[in-house]
DNA sequence: ATTAATGCAAAATCTTTGCACTTTC
DNA sequence: GAAAGTGCAAAGATTTTGCATTAAT
């Protein structure tokens, strides 16, 4: 037995980062957080959205996905120029990128060495390494 | 000597990639080519043509840009959700991003190394690994 | 002359914002 | 019933596109 249902879980988060669970946020908090980790944009999260019973409006998917990104219980990945991707998995890692599907997958951080970064310029420090392994179709090289 | 003039050399680049050096390319290859490796928006490199005598409109920068990118000759950069930066450095090599500013630096490939790639899933190919290593203002952590 | 390139403005995307209405505490 | 959140539609920002005009071969 798990002892925490889902529901609560999706909850919990909120509360504990101070929003207001309402009917809209626990709604996509418990679509984001009950699975496996995901990414999602704001489109297909609403798009999901409609398919359940919750009825919320993409404006308010926007501004849920920056609230919760801005209080760490999500992460944006950038990849394409003119797409937010939003990473469930906050924990220090990377990610695959499939050109053409717009596909993305986490790539755990131990799974990656990077090695000899130089010294940031003065006056700033690391905020994040981000290894985005760019992924073409692999069509046809066998003579 | 050099022998060869920086017009000649944008002349050059723009015929061995098959394009017409009309008077905009080729003031856009100028401003883009001739000296240091750079990174630019569309929009910066347009106020910048509209500062030389060079008369381009902006739907033009952008579809020289991506020609350009698209015959190899620059090299898309993402790292805001928002915005394409166009590198004029092909090699491979990496990049800081100052967040904020919106500054970008290259960091050359040797300088930084990345390990244990893990195997791209069955039918793709790495076509690229990007590393950005994002860079906050380091305001006071100094005692 | 033929063919490609440019410019403009309109359209297409994606995202944010303003404000009246609704819900939570 | 305050205060915060939501929905809608309008506004923003960035990039692309259609088509008449202009320039390059």
């Amino acid at each position: 037995m798990t002892g925490i249902r889902p529901y609560k879980r999706a909850l919990d988060r909120l509360q504990t980062a101070g929003f207001r669970p309402t009917r809209q946020r626990l709604g996509l908090a418990r679509l984001l957080f009950e699975g496996e980790h995901r990414h999602v944009t704001a489109e297909q999260l609403h798009t999901e959205a409609m398919g359940t019973d919750l009825r919320v409006s993409l404006a308010t998917v926007y501004n849920t996905l920056n609230q919760f990104t801005a209080a760490g219980l999500l992460r944006e990945v950038v990849v394409e120029s003119g797409k937010s991707y939003f990473d469930t998995n906050t924990a220090d890692h990377h990610h695959f990128f499939l050109e053409g599907t717009g596909r993305l997958e986490d790539i755990a951080a131990d799974d990656i060495v990077v090695q000899n970064l130089p010294q940031p310029p003065k006056g700033t420090r690391v905020a994040r390494v981000d290894v985005i392994v760019r992924l073409a179709e692999d069509d046809g090289e066998a003579a």
